[in-house]
RNA sequence: GGGCGAUUAGCUCAAUUGGUUAGAGCGUCCGGUUUACACCCGGGAGGUUAUAAGUUCGAGUCUUAUAUCGCCCA
């Protein structure tokens, strides 16, 4: 077995042999076995690998592997998400670099050109999570745009339309000008900045004026009505009188509206119906025109008069000017407020109206509301129910429609009528018969294909044995920032179409940041790429301290020195797995021997591993995975490596033929239930070292979950080992104190009342584990050994004469220590014992354990005592 | 404005039906070439669990308020 696990040489290798059997596939298992379904979140099908997919394809790849290894027909089903805005914009940065544009290329070329792009970039992300071990059934990986989920798309789309649930027409949309394209509420994203606030007079036509406020003076020109609040005294009397809008000199209404806040600016409101949200609401109200000022790049377009042609805050700076010289600027002022911006470009967006398809979406939010409070659908963590609920019960239509060349394009056609080009709509798969029908070039939104994902990539309109077997899915694990964007809307648009909860269970992570909990960006330099790690340190480090480092929902932050930890618990688990491999020899019948033939180590090694083995199972039910990793590194790193390995020296050097190897078997057992337990958070390592050991079957990644013995956990045995321990560790911090050379066996005496059988019979235990040279029981009459330090646990005192070394003083004030921590503590829980409430309310295993522990305490105060008073004055 | 989360050792994090002495890693200090491992081993120091009240026999854990930071929604 080589010295290290050398993760560089065994990942590919692995890798391709778990690929090449054909175990990532769910058939393994068999057709009657119940399946595993995670539908991997699709990433852009152009982007490459970084922490956030390290995070879900950690995650994803443990539940998966875990559903395996307990026989599930477990299917990991991958693919990427065409993502047409992001995708779009690489490609057009591509061309400008060029020197060339997507208009100027024109539309087909520019297809084409995307295509190419698709195929050159597209196997990144997917190569990038093969080397992180991901067990996806590559077979079955789908993409957006691949003509099964395209027809899936047109099929869902089509069936909204017949059921009159999409719609077309003119609202005010939210209109990202540099990427000339309507996008939804929930790709934009608002953040405070600096701005200015703009007072100025609004004329009247009786001569007066009022003053008004705002943010966005350029908006004037789009003004169609004045609004106070009919319960301001200083306004009221204006209603029903005109304005003017100022430069332009149009005239408009004066209206009352309770929608008005008093306090706010002036207290008066210029409404633009065509470019403000909550205008656009009073404008329905009062019945007010729209006045488009804007043209899709921003511009001012003709109802601007002779502002027509300049940039919006061009605009804004001009008009203001002339405002000031035409005497109707009042002043200006700072003022923070809210500013839209394009989540992907980043640019101001303009509320603008536009002509757009939307999907009536209350009906698919009621049911999927419904589903969740039902518990057909659990979020874990459970918060984000409550997230979830709030979001669809405020839900507004989601308009589908985007302006991009890169998507699924629309299935209607329009045809001229009476001069209008599209006078004439035809909603379909084809144009009607008959000439002069033109597709329409509008696309739907990307998350309207990734909403079906969880059955369009299982066949879905087909019924065929795929989408029968394995949907519905069982646990969407994804990021908590696309609740809305993704997971709502897959419940909604699952249970619509295939009237089943897409999946049972929908686990989500949160963001991974770097150590301090900032995010990673490229001008902090901060970002971690995840590849760069498995090339340092292989994958299953980052893909452990990802799981450990975390809880479900919240933000990870990635520490690195977790990760080279990590490396070096995989190391140690080597280490084991090379100690077990060298100490065997022959073949070794594998399981346990009989219990009763083991010794008191063995039977505690195997109480400890099967209470291991039930904590895990009961984590794994409740999804704290990295709570479970940690109580198996825990287990390997303090109990088994340290104690029982070192104690199994003792028979494998000095044992009996049978005692070796009923030895031999336990260490086997333990490291093969722990390697097992690990697989599914580092599947190479585990992998690899599982062949080191005598095991059963082909390959650790279907190789059985182990399940809890019960029978074989017990709290005496682990209560006898672990006063043995105690005193382990009681005697190495002794013999630190005194400074006694690590090297020097020693001699220890011990008056030992209820333990003494035990420790004589594990006397090795001391040989092996603090070097202890001899140990000598003593009765209780026999006279204490002078001149010796003392060790005090439960019933037992030590002495180790340490003839020459020994300091009476600093022993004295070493047992005065001890003797007042134990007063303390006796007085705590003699206290406790003594209230009748806890008597009669606590559980009587809590009791008693408090009565066994002042037993315990009174039992070392007492010899502490008659130690101190034996120390020579 | 509404909602959610976080606040635990110098730093990064655990602690899930409320129950012994609140645990790890890194860092730090002391000591070690023990035949699995120096990618290691043994030991130590370091905590009023943000603050204040409350519920409870018992609170890091439940309730309320406050503070700070972060996120979501309007």
């Amino acid at each position: 077995m080589p010295r290290n696990f050398d993760y560089a040489d065994a990942e590919p290798r692995l890798y391709a042999w778990w690929e090449r059997k054909g175990w990532f596939k769910p058939e393994v298992a068999g057709s009657n076995a119940e399946p595993f379904v995670v539908s991997m979140p699709p990433p852009n099908v152009t982007g490459s690998l970084h922490l956030g997919h390290a995070l879900f394809g950690a995650l994803e790849d443990l539940m998966v592997r875990y559903e395996r290894m307990r026989g599930k027909a477990a299917l990991w089903l991958p693919g990427t998400d065409h993502a047409g805005i992001a995708t779009q914009l690489q490609v057009e940065n591509m061309l400008r670099e060029e020197g060339s544009s997507r208009e100027e290329v024109g539309y087909e070329e520019f297809l084409h050109r995307t295509w190419q792009w698709k195929e050159e970039h597209g196997g990144t992300i997917t190569r990038q999570l093969r080397r992180l071990g991901a067990s996806c059934d590559w077979d079955r990986e789908r993409f957006t745009l691949d003509d099964g989920l395209s027809t899936a798309v047109t099929q869902a789309f089509l069936t909204l339309w017949e059921q009159g649930l999409i719609y077309r027409g003119p609202r005010l949309v939210n209109w990202s000008p540099g990427l000339q394209t309507a996008v939804s509420d929930l790709e934009v994203e608002s953040t405070e900045e600096e701005a200015t606030l703009y007072y100025f007079k609004y004329p009247l036509g009786d001569g007066g004026h009022i003053p008004v406020a705002t943010t966005r003076p350029e908006t004037i020109l789009g003004d169609t009505a004045l609004a106070v609040n009919p319960a301001d005294a200083r306004y009221a009397g204006s209603i029903g009188k005109s304005a003017f809008v100022p430069i332009l000199r149009r005239e408009i209404p004066v209206i009352g509206d309770d929608s008005v806040d008093m306090a706010f600016g002036t207290g008066a409101l210029k409404v633009t119906p065509a470019h403000d949200f909550n205008d656009y609401e009073i404008g329905q109200r009062h019945k007010l025109a729209l006045v488009n000022v804007l043209n899709k790049d921003a511009s001012m377009n003709a109802n601007a008069g002779k502002y027509a042609g300049m940039d919006r805050y061009d605009c804004r700076d001009r008009l203001w000017r002339d405002m000031e010289a035409a005497g109707l600027a009042i002043k200006t002022e700072a003022y923070t407020t809210r500013i839209p911006r394009s989540q992907r470009g980043g640019e101001v967006v303009e509320p603008m109206m536009s002509t757009q398809w939307y999907v009536r979406i209350q009906p698919l939010a009621e049911k999927a509301m419904a589903a969740v409070r039902r518990g057909d659908i659990k979020i874990v963590p459970e918060r984000y129910e409550k997230v979830y609920f709030h979001w669809l019960e405020n839900i507004q239509d989601w308009c589908i429609s985007r302006q991009l060349w890169w998507g699924h394009r629309i299935p209607a056609w329009y045809r001229d009528k009476d001069g209008d080009p599209e006078g004439e709509i035809h909603v379909g798969r084809n144009p009607p018969l008959g000439g002069g029908w033109v597709m329409e070039e509008d696309v739907l939104d990307t998350w309207f294909s990734s909403g079906l994902w969880p059955f369009s990539t299982l066949g879905w309109p087909s019924e065929s044995g795929d989408l029968e077997r394995y949907y519905p899915t069982q646990v969407m694990e994804t990021g908590h920032d696309i609740l809305f964007f993704w997971v709502a809307r897959m419940i909604m648009m699952g249970l619509w179409f295939t009237d089943k909860p897409p999946f049972h269970t929908v686990y989500l992570h949160g963001l991974v940041r770097d150590r301090h909990g900032k995010k990673f960006s490229k001008s902090l330099g901060n970002v971690i790429d995840p590849l760069t790690i498995v090339d340092k340190l292989g994958a299953d480090p980052l893909r452990f301290t990802l799981i450990t480092s975390g809880t479900p929902g919240n933000d990870v932050n990635l520490d690195e020195r977790r990760v080279d930890h990590t490396f070096r618990f995989i190391n140690k688990v080597w280490q084991i797995t090379s100690f077990i491999n060298m100490n065997l020899e022959g073949d070794l019948e594998l399981g346990l021997p009989p219990v009763e033939e083991l010794d008191l180590p063995a039977r505690w090694i195997l109480s400890r591993l099967h209470r291991l083995i039930a904590n895990v199972q009961h984590l794994f039910d409740i999804y704290q995975f990295g709570e479970a990793g940690s109580q198996i590194l825990a287990f390997m790193w303090d109990e088994f490596a340290p104690y029982y390995l070192e104690i199994s020296k003792h028979f494998m050097y000095s044992g009996t033929e049978d005692e070796k190897i009923a030895t031999q078997r336990v260490l086997v057992a333990v490291q093969d239930s722990c390697l097992r337990m690990l697989h599914p958070f580092m599947p190479f390592m585990t992998e690899e070292a599982w062949r080191y050991i005598p095991h059963d079957g082909e390959a650790l990644i279907i190789a059985d979950w182990p399940n809890a013995n019960t029978t074989l956990i017990d709290d005496e045995i682990e209560a006898r080992m672990n006063l043995l321990l105690e005193l382990v560790r009681e005697l190495r911090n002794t013999r630190g104190e005194y400074k006694v050379d690590p090297g020097k066996r020693i001699k220890a005496l011990a008056k030992a009342g209820a333990a003494a059988k035990d420790m004589a019979a594990h006397d090795y235990v001391f040989r092996r584990l603090c070097n202890v040279e001899e140990l000598q029981l003593l009765a209780a009459e026999d006279p204490t050994p002078t001149n010796a330090a003392s060790i005090v646990v439960s019933d037992v005192t030590l002495y180790l004469p340490l003839e020459g070394m020994l300091d009476i003083e600093a022993e004295r004030g070493r047992l005065e220590g001890e003797a007042s921590r134990l007063t303390q503590q006796i007085a705590k829980t003699q206290k406790m014992l003594g209230n009748d409430n806890f008597l009669s309310k606590a559980p009587e295993a809590v009791v008693q354990r408090e009565r066994d522990r002042l037993a315990d305490l009174e039992s070392a105060h007492k010899q502490v005592t008659e130690r101190l008073s034996s120390l020579p004055r």
